[in-house]
DNA sequence: ATGAAACCTAGCGGACAAGTAGGGAATATA
DNA sequence: TATATTCCCTACTTGTCCGCTAGGTTTCAT
Protein backbone atom coordinates (compact mmCIF):
# COMPACT_ATOMS: atom_id res chain seq x y z
CA UNK A 1 0.00 0.00 0.00
CA UNK A 2 1.74 2.87 -1.04
CA UNK A 3 -0.31 6.38 -0.24
CA UNK A 4 0.95 8.79 -2.20
CA UNK A 5 1.59 12.54 -1.75
CA UNK A 6 -0.71 13.24 -4.06
CA UNK A 7 -3.64 10.94 -2.10
CA UNK A 8 -2.07 12.31 0.80
CA UNK A 9 -2.89 15.84 0.13
CA UNK A 10 -6.33 15.40 -1.57
CA UNK A 11 -7.42 14.02 1.52
CA UNK A 12 -6.29 16.27 3.59
CA UNK A 13 -7.71 19.15 1.60
CA UNK A 14 -11.18 16.95 1.66
CA UNK A 15 -10.79 17.43 5.49
CA UNK A 16 -10.22 20.99 5.75
CA UNK A 17 -13.03 21.38 3.48
CA UNK A 18 -15.22 18.97 5.56
CA UNK A 19 -14.14 20.83 8.28
CA UNK A 20 -16.24 24.14 7.43
CA UNK A 21 -19.97 23.41 8.52
CA UNK A 22 -21.44 26.28 5.86
CA UNK A 23 -20.95 24.78 3.04
CA UNK A 24 -21.32 28.16 1.01
CA UNK A 25 -18.69 29.33 1.42
CA UNK A 26 -16.08 28.87 -1.23
CA UNK A 27 -12.42 28.63 -0.19
CA UNK A 28 -9.49 29.38 -2.85
CA UNK A 29 -7.14 26.87 -3.28
CA UNK A 30 -4.22 28.64 -1.87
CA UNK A 31 -6.38 28.76 1.47
CA UNK A 32 -6.89 24.98 1.40
CA UNK A 33 -3.20 24.72 0.62
CA UNK A 34 -2.05 27.07 3.72
CA UNK A 35 -4.48 25.20 5.92
CA UNK A 36 -3.66 22.03 4.74
CA UNK A 37 -0.36 22.38 4.81
CA UNK A 38 0.83 21.53 1.37
CA UNK A 39 2.17 22.78 -2.10
CA UNK A 40 -0.17 25.28 -3.57
CA UNK A 41 0.52 24.74 -7.35
CA UNK A 42 0.12 21.33 -6.88
CA UNK A 43 -2.64 21.09 -5.00
CA UNK A 44 -4.13 23.28 -7.64
CA UNK A 45 -3.62 20.19 -9.76
CA UNK A 46 -4.96 17.77 -7.17
CA UNK A 47 -8.58 19.57 -6.81
CA UNK A 48 -8.75 19.64 -10.44
CA UNK A 49 -9.52 15.51 -10.08
CA UNK A 50 -11.45 15.57 -6.93
CA UNK A 51 -13.25 18.51 -8.92
CA UNK A 52 -13.60 16.13 -12.15
CA UNK A 53 -14.35 13.10 -9.88
CA UNK A 54 -17.23 14.94 -8.73
CA UNK A 55 -15.89 15.33 -4.89
CA UNK A 56 -15.93 18.82 -4.82
CA UNK A 57 -17.31 21.72 -7.45
CA UNK A 58 -16.04 25.04 -7.72
CA UNK A 59 -16.87 28.68 -8.57
CA UNK A 60 -14.64 31.02 -10.90
CA UNK A 61 -13.90 34.36 -10.07
CA UNK A 62 -13.34 36.49 -7.00
CA UNK A 63 -14.99 34.75 -4.27
CA UNK A 64 -14.44 31.76 -5.96
CA UNK A 65 -13.22 28.66 -4.59
CA UNK A 66 -14.09 25.09 -4.10
CA UNK A 67 -16.82 23.58 -1.99
CA UNK A 68 -17.47 19.99 -1.45
CA UNK A 69 -19.75 18.95 -3.31
CA UNK A 70 -20.97 15.75 -1.57
CA UNK A 71 -21.75 15.33 2.75
CA UNK A 72 -18.75 14.41 4.23
CA UNK A 73 -20.28 11.20 5.72
CA UNK A 74 -20.68 9.96 1.92
CA UNK A 75 -17.27 10.30 0.97
CA UNK A 76 -15.12 7.37 2.08
CA UNK A 77 -11.28 7.58 2.07
CA UNK A 78 -11.44 4.71 -0.40
CA UNK A 79 -12.89 6.35 -3.12
CA UNK A 80 -10.50 9.32 -2.30
CA UNK A 81 -7.74 7.43 -3.09
CA UNK A 82 -8.83 5.39 -6.04
CA UNK A 83 -9.41 8.90 -8.09
CA UNK A 84 -6.00 10.23 -6.74
CA UNK A 85 -3.70 7.06 -6.84
CA UNK A 86 -5.15 4.84 -9.08
CA UNK A 87 -6.69 0.82 -7.96
CA UNK A 88 -6.22 0.37 -4.24
CA UNK A 89 -4.16 -2.91 -4.99
CA UNK A 90 -2.42 -3.85 -7.74
CA UNK A 91 -0.37 -7.01 -8.72
CA UNK A 92 2.54 -6.65 -11.31
CA UNK A 93 0.27 -3.91 -12.75
CA UNK A 94 -3.29 -6.29 -12.76
CA UNK A 95 -5.86 -6.20 -10.41
CA UNK A 96 -5.70 -9.16 -8.06
CA UNK A 97 -9.04 -11.08 -9.15
CA UNK A 98 -7.47 -11.42 -12.71
CA UNK A 99 -4.27 -12.36 -11.68
CA UNK A 100 -4.03 -16.84 -12.64
CA UNK A 101 -1.74 -19.05 -11.90
CA UNK A 102 -1.30 -22.53 -11.89
CA UNK A 103 0.58 -25.21 -10.25
CA UNK A 104 2.44 -24.41 -7.15
CA UNK A 105 1.37 -20.69 -6.77
CA UNK A 106 -2.28 -21.82 -7.84
CA UNK A 107 -3.65 -20.26 -4.56
CA UNK A 108 -1.63 -17.06 -4.53
CA UNK A 109 -4.83 -15.31 -6.05
CA UNK A 110 -7.18 -16.10 -3.24
CA UNK A 111 -4.63 -14.12 -1.00
CA UNK A 112 -3.80 -11.28 -2.92
CA UNK A 113 -7.55 -10.91 -3.12
CA UNK A 114 -7.53 -11.51 0.49
CA UNK A 115 -5.35 -8.41 0.83
CA UNK A 116 -7.31 -5.69 -0.80
CA UNK A 117 -10.35 -7.05 0.89
CA UNK A 118 -8.70 -6.56 3.97
CA UNK A 119 -7.87 -2.97 2.97
CA UNK A 120 -11.30 -2.63 1.03
CA UNK A 121 -12.63 -2.96 5.13
CA UNK A 122 -10.59 -0.48 6.22
CA UNK A 123 -10.61 2.46 3.60
CA UNK A 124 -13.94 2.44 2.26
CA UNK A 125 -15.68 2.08 5.25
CA UNK A 126 -13.99 4.84 6.66
CA UNK A 127 -15.25 8.41 5.72
CA UNK A 128 -14.03 12.23 6.19
CA UNK A 129 -16.67 12.85 8.53
CA UNK A 130 -15.52 9.80 10.90
CA UNK A 131 -11.27 11.00 10.55
CA UNK A 132 -12.60 14.59 10.95
CA UNK A 133 -14.47 13.61 14.37
CA UNK A 134 -12.29 10.71 15.52
CA UNK A 135 -15.17 8.36 15.78
CA UNK A 136 -13.81 5.18 13.40
CA UNK A 137 -15.46 2.69 13.19
CA UNK A 138 -15.35 0.01 15.63
CA UNK A 139 -13.55 -2.29 13.29
CA UNK A 140 -11.03 0.12 12.32
CA UNK A 141 -10.31 1.44 15.67
CA UNK A 142 -10.12 -2.33 16.29
CA UNK A 143 -7.21 -2.94 13.78
CA UNK A 144 -4.96 0.25 15.31
CA UNK A 145 -5.18 -1.22 18.64
CA UNK A 146 -3.66 -3.99 17.56
CA UNK A 147 -1.30 -5.16 19.81
CA UNK A 148 2.17 -4.08 17.35
CA UNK A 149 -0.13 -2.05 15.02
CA UNK A 150 2.11 0.60 15.91
CA UNK A 151 5.55 -1.01 15.94
CA UNK A 152 7.86 -1.22 12.71
CA UNK A 153 8.32 -4.88 11.23
CA UNK B 1 -0.65 -2.16 -2.43
CA UNK B 2 1.50 -2.66 -5.44
CA UNK B 3 2.84 -6.24 -5.55
CA UNK B 4 5.62 -5.83 -7.98
CA UNK B 5 6.66 -8.34 -10.60
CA UNK B 6 9.62 -9.05 -8.83
CA UNK B 7 7.83 -9.78 -5.41
CA UNK B 8 4.96 -11.91 -7.35
CA UNK B 9 7.92 -13.83 -8.82
CA UNK B 10 10.20 -14.12 -6.12
CA UNK B 11 7.16 -16.18 -4.32
CA UNK B 12 6.31 -18.17 -7.09
CA UNK B 13 10.15 -19.24 -6.89
CA UNK B 14 9.59 -19.90 -3.72
CA UNK B 15 6.98 -21.82 -4.20
CA UNK B 16 8.53 -24.18 -6.65
CA UNK B 17 11.29 -24.57 -4.62
CA UNK B 18 8.96 -25.26 -1.38
CA UNK B 19 6.72 -27.83 -3.73
CA UNK B 20 10.18 -29.94 -3.77
CA UNK B 21 9.77 -32.35 -0.65
CA UNK B 22 13.70 -33.88 -1.14
CA UNK B 23 15.25 -30.80 0.54
CA UNK B 24 18.69 -32.06 -0.72
CA UNK B 25 18.56 -31.81 -4.32
CA UNK B 26 19.82 -27.99 -5.77
CA UNK B 27 17.21 -26.41 -8.02
CA UNK B 28 19.08 -24.41 -10.59
CA UNK B 29 17.82 -20.73 -11.32
CA UNK B 30 16.98 -21.33 -14.92
CA UNK B 31 14.73 -24.73 -13.85
CA UNK B 32 12.74 -22.47 -11.43
CA UNK B 33 12.59 -19.35 -14.10
CA UNK B 34 11.12 -21.87 -16.64
CA UNK B 35 9.00 -23.98 -13.57
CA UNK B 36 7.75 -20.77 -12.04
CA UNK B 37 7.46 -18.98 -15.35
CA UNK B 38 9.50 -15.80 -14.90
CA UNK B 39 12.00 -14.50 -17.20
CA UNK B 40 15.44 -16.29 -16.40
CA UNK B 41 18.35 -13.67 -16.16
CA UNK B 42 15.85 -11.66 -13.86
CA UNK B 43 15.14 -14.06 -11.26
CA UNK B 44 18.71 -14.91 -10.64
CA UNK B 45 18.86 -10.97 -9.41
CA UNK B 46 15.68 -11.75 -7.08
CA UNK B 47 17.28 -14.89 -6.10
CA UNK B 48 20.10 -12.76 -5.13
CA UNK B 49 18.52 -10.61 -2.87
CA UNK B 50 16.54 -13.84 -1.53
CA UNK B 51 19.82 -15.95 -0.50
CA UNK B 52 20.91 -12.28 0.97
CA UNK B 53 17.72 -12.63 3.47
CA UNK B 54 18.17 -15.64 4.19
CA UNK B 55 14.98 -17.20 2.42
CA UNK B 56 17.57 -19.56 0.19
CA UNK B 57 20.57 -21.04 0.20
CA UNK B 58 22.82 -21.65 -2.90
CA UNK B 59 25.37 -23.78 -4.68
CA UNK B 60 27.61 -23.19 -7.31
CA UNK B 61 28.65 -25.52 -9.83
CA UNK B 62 27.78 -28.26 -11.83
CA UNK B 63 24.94 -29.79 -10.16
CA UNK B 64 23.85 -26.68 -8.09
CA UNK B 65 21.30 -24.37 -7.60
CA UNK B 66 18.94 -23.22 -5.14
CA UNK B 67 17.29 -24.68 -2.51
CA UNK B 68 14.95 -23.25 0.18
CA UNK B 69 16.54 -22.42 3.83
CA UNK B 70 14.24 -22.77 5.54
CA UNK B 71 10.89 -24.71 5.98
CA UNK B 72 8.28 -23.59 4.05
CA UNK B 73 5.93 -23.25 7.31
CA UNK B 74 8.00 -20.89 8.78
CA UNK B 75 7.94 -18.41 5.85
CA UNK B 76 5.43 -15.79 5.50
CA UNK B 77 4.61 -13.99 1.95
CA UNK B 78 4.62 -10.79 4.30
CA UNK B 79 8.31 -11.19 4.86
CA UNK B 80 9.06 -12.11 1.52
CA UNK B 81 7.29 -9.17 0.27
CA UNK B 82 8.98 -6.85 2.58
CA UNK B 83 12.61 -8.04 1.46
CA UNK B 84 11.55 -7.45 -2.41
CA UNK B 85 9.90 -4.69 -2.16
CA UNK B 86 10.18 -2.58 0.72
CA UNK B 87 7.79 -2.19 3.77
CA UNK B 88 4.11 -3.45 3.08
CA UNK B 89 2.78 0.09 3.70
CA UNK B 90 3.64 4.05 3.03
CA UNK B 91 2.61 7.11 3.32
CA UNK B 92 4.41 9.41 1.30
CA UNK B 93 7.42 7.45 1.47
CA UNK B 94 7.31 7.21 5.49
CA UNK B 95 5.90 4.52 7.55
CA UNK B 96 2.19 5.10 8.52
CA UNK B 97 2.69 5.44 12.19
CA UNK B 98 5.51 7.69 11.25
CA UNK B 99 3.12 10.33 10.07
CA UNK B 100 1.75 13.10 12.13
CA UNK B 101 -1.15 15.17 11.34
CA UNK B 102 -2.79 18.50 13.10
CA UNK B 103 -5.89 19.79 12.97
CA UNK B 104 -8.69 18.14 10.96
CA UNK B 105 -6.66 15.58 9.82
CA UNK B 106 -5.48 14.64 13.38
CA UNK B 107 -6.65 11.41 12.94
CA UNK B 108 -5.43 10.06 9.92
CA UNK B 109 -2.11 8.25 11.05
CA UNK B 110 -4.70 5.58 12.64
CA UNK B 111 -6.65 4.76 9.61
CA UNK B 112 -3.55 4.25 7.70
CA UNK B 113 -2.01 2.27 10.62
CA UNK B 114 -4.99 0.16 10.75
CA UNK B 115 -4.67 0.00 7.04
CA UNK B 116 -1.46 -1.72 7.38
CA UNK B 117 -2.35 -3.63 9.85
CA UNK B 118 -5.21 -5.59 8.07
CA UNK B 119 -2.57 -5.88 5.65
CA UNK B 120 -0.51 -7.51 7.91
CA UNK B 121 -2.97 -9.60 9.48
CA UNK B 122 -2.94 -11.30 5.80
CA UNK B 123 0.05 -11.64 4.73
CA UNK B 124 2.18 -12.30 7.87
CA UNK B 125 -0.03 -15.07 8.73
CA UNK B 126 0.04 -16.84 5.44
CA UNK B 127 2.75 -19.28 4.71
CA UNK B 128 4.04 -20.84 1.80
CA UNK B 129 3.04 -23.80 2.51
CA UNK B 130 -0.33 -22.82 3.26
CA UNK B 131 -0.16 -21.29 -0.16
CA UNK B 132 1.05 -24.65 -1.47
CA UNK B 133 -1.91 -26.53 -0.23
CA UNK B 134 -4.55 -24.41 -0.61
CA UNK B 135 -4.85 -24.39 3.30
CA UNK B 136 -4.69 -20.57 4.26
CA UNK B 137 -6.12 -19.50 7.88
CA UNK B 138 -9.36 -19.24 8.33
CA UNK B 139 -9.61 -14.82 8.64
CA UNK B 140 -7.97 -14.68 5.54
CA UNK B 141 -10.21 -17.09 3.51
CA UNK B 142 -12.97 -15.41 4.98
CA UNK B 143 -11.77 -11.96 3.41
CA UNK B 144 -12.10 -13.64 0.03
CA UNK B 145 -15.05 -15.14 0.67
CA UNK B 146 -16.56 -11.48 1.25
CA UNK B 147 -19.35 -10.86 -0.96
CA UNK B 148 -17.58 -9.01 -3.42
CA UNK B 149 -14.13 -9.87 -2.71
CA UNK B 150 -13.16 -10.86 -6.39
CA UNK B 151 -15.42 -7.90 -7.88
CA UNK B 152 -13.60 -4.71 -8.94
CA UNK B 153 -14.35 -1.69 -7.71
C1' DA C 1 -12.56 47.73 -15.57
C1' DT C 2 -9.97 45.23 -12.47
C1' DG C 3 -8.44 41.98 -9.67
C1' DA C 4 -9.14 37.34 -7.91
C1' DA C 5 -9.57 33.12 -8.66
C1' DA C 6 -10.05 28.58 -11.39
C1' DC C 7 -8.28 26.28 -15.32
C1' DC C 8 -4.96 24.41 -18.82
C1' DT C 9 -0.65 22.92 -20.93
C1' DA C 10 3.91 22.14 -20.66
C1' DG C 11 7.95 20.75 -18.72
C1' DC C 12 11.61 19.13 -15.58
C1' DG C 13 14.67 16.33 -12.60
C1' DG C 14 15.00 12.43 -10.17
C1' DA C 15 13.78 7.96 -8.96
C1' DC C 16 12.43 3.48 -9.79
C1' DA C 17 10.75 -0.78 -12.42
C1' DA C 18 11.61 -4.37 -15.42
C1' DG C 19 14.39 -6.19 -17.55
C1' DT C 20 19.14 -7.42 -20.62
C1' DA C 21 24.14 -8.28 -21.44
C1' DG C 22 28.41 -10.02 -20.42
C1' DG C 23 31.87 -11.84 -17.87
C1' DG C 24 34.27 -13.82 -13.67
C1' DA C 25 34.49 -17.24 -9.92
C1' DA C 26 33.43 -21.59 -7.90
C1' DT C 27 32.63 -26.56 -8.22
C1' DA C 28 30.87 -31.27 -9.34
C1' DT C 29 31.70 -34.56 -12.66
C1' DA C 30 33.95 -36.97 -16.61
C1' DT D 1 42.95 -32.17 -15.01
C1' DA D 2 39.72 -30.42 -18.13
C1' DT D 3 35.23 -28.91 -18.77
C1' DA D 4 30.74 -27.84 -18.48
C1' DT D 5 27.74 -25.93 -15.28
C1' DT D 6 26.01 -22.77 -12.36
C1' DC D 7 26.17 -18.94 -9.25
C1' DC D 8 27.43 -14.21 -8.85
C1' DC D 9 28.43 -9.37 -9.87
C1' DT D 10 28.45 -4.99 -12.35
C1' DA D 11 26.69 -2.27 -15.52
C1' DC D 12 23.45 -0.65 -18.75
C1' DT D 13 18.89 0.37 -21.07
C1' DT D 14 14.35 1.85 -21.60
C1' DG D 15 10.42 3.51 -20.15
C1' DT D 16 7.28 5.33 -16.78
C1' DC D 17 5.80 7.72 -12.93
C1' DC D 18 6.14 11.14 -9.04
C1' DG D 19 6.45 15.51 -7.14
C1' DC D 20 6.44 19.84 -8.29
C1' DT D 21 6.90 24.48 -10.87
C1' DA D 22 5.96 28.02 -14.54
C1' DG D 23 3.21 30.71 -17.13
C1' DG D 24 -0.55 31.83 -19.40
C1' DT D 25 -5.92 32.06 -20.36
C1' DT D 26 -10.62 32.22 -18.95
C1' DT D 27 -14.27 33.28 -15.91
C1' DC D 28 -16.53 36.01 -12.65
C1' DA D 29 -17.84 39.11 -8.50
C1' DT D 30 -17.42 43.67 -7.19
Amino acid sequence: MDISARADYAVRALLVLAEDPTADRAHPSDELARRAGVPAKFLEAILGDLRRAGFVSSRRGSSGGYLLARPPAEITLGEVLRTVDGPLAEVRGQRPHETHYEGSAEHLATVWVAARAALRRVLDETTLEQVLEGRLPEHVRAMAELPDAWESR
